[in-house]
DNA sequence: ATAATTATCAGTAATAATTACTGTTATCAT
DNA sequence: ATGATAACAGTAATTATTACTGATAATTAT
């Protein structure tokens, strides 16, 4: 059963009312400030169980490593969760974007990306 | 100037050429069948240096180390090149992608996510 | 309430990806 | 050809993350 822990609580509340999108880094600075003899291994350990809970959102698109890619157009990719492959989406560029959130947030926008997750064709049969 | 190298010339056609979005591991490994005594640093710097001639794409939305989210719901981030920060895009959700993109590709999708990159009004001024 | 169980912790060691350093080699402008 | 230096191989150092270990403390059963 899940047990409750002070060091817990001030990750979970921390992260769920800051919108700077914090690093675990960041979390274990800002913690340390009300729990001086917190761990970096208690901010992952409760990031990645808070994660796998849905409880926090974890900010990626794509893996962890460093990809390439040849094709340096705009164009989108698609990540199986299976099998881990990464494969570009052909022929599918949504337009207009870019001067929408623009407007929206005032900056100045110089490219976009879009990352899809899902199970390609081959592992779902 | 630039100078001409073997090693180069091998990393570039091989990115170039190769669809599986390769990370630099899988390109050393690759490069080292036909020069063997290629070294992974000799991979590393190269492919930065290509990226920053444009001639290689990096993959990825935002920077490389783990962001977390307490909004767990589905938005979008924009990253500021000049300062760094990352910050939600409100009230704009592009409707329909995930279906399109599975109508494509025949993946199913579970989520999607979007990246923005610019300079934000702050470091504009 | 007390003791037994075990989730969680602090602290530290280990991994993995990437970057920096060092002395050597090879390209190219002269 | 030769000298200046870009680029190299090999290795050490960093950085982010994960795993391990023995201690602590939250819950459960007595």
């Amino acid at each position: 059963m899940r047990r409750h822990s002070k060091q817990r609580e001030m990750i979970v509340n921390l992260v769920k009312r800051t919108k700077s999108h914090p690093s675990a880094e960041w979390v274990y600075t800002e913690v340390k400030k009300k729990v001086p003899n917190i761990s970096l291994g208690t901010v992952y350990r409760n990031l990645k169980l808070l994660q796998s809970k849905g409880e926090v959102a974890e900010i990626s698109c794509e893996g962890d490593e460093f990809r390439f890619d040849g094709n340096t157009g705009l164009h989108y990719h698609i990540t199986c969760q299976r099998c881990g492959k990464i494969s570009d989406v052909e022929g599918y560029i949504i337009k207009g974007v870019e001067n929408k959130v623009s407007a929206l947030t005032g900056y100045q926008i110089t490219t976009h990306c879009v990352g899809f997750r899902g199970i390609c064709p081959e592992c779902l049969k």
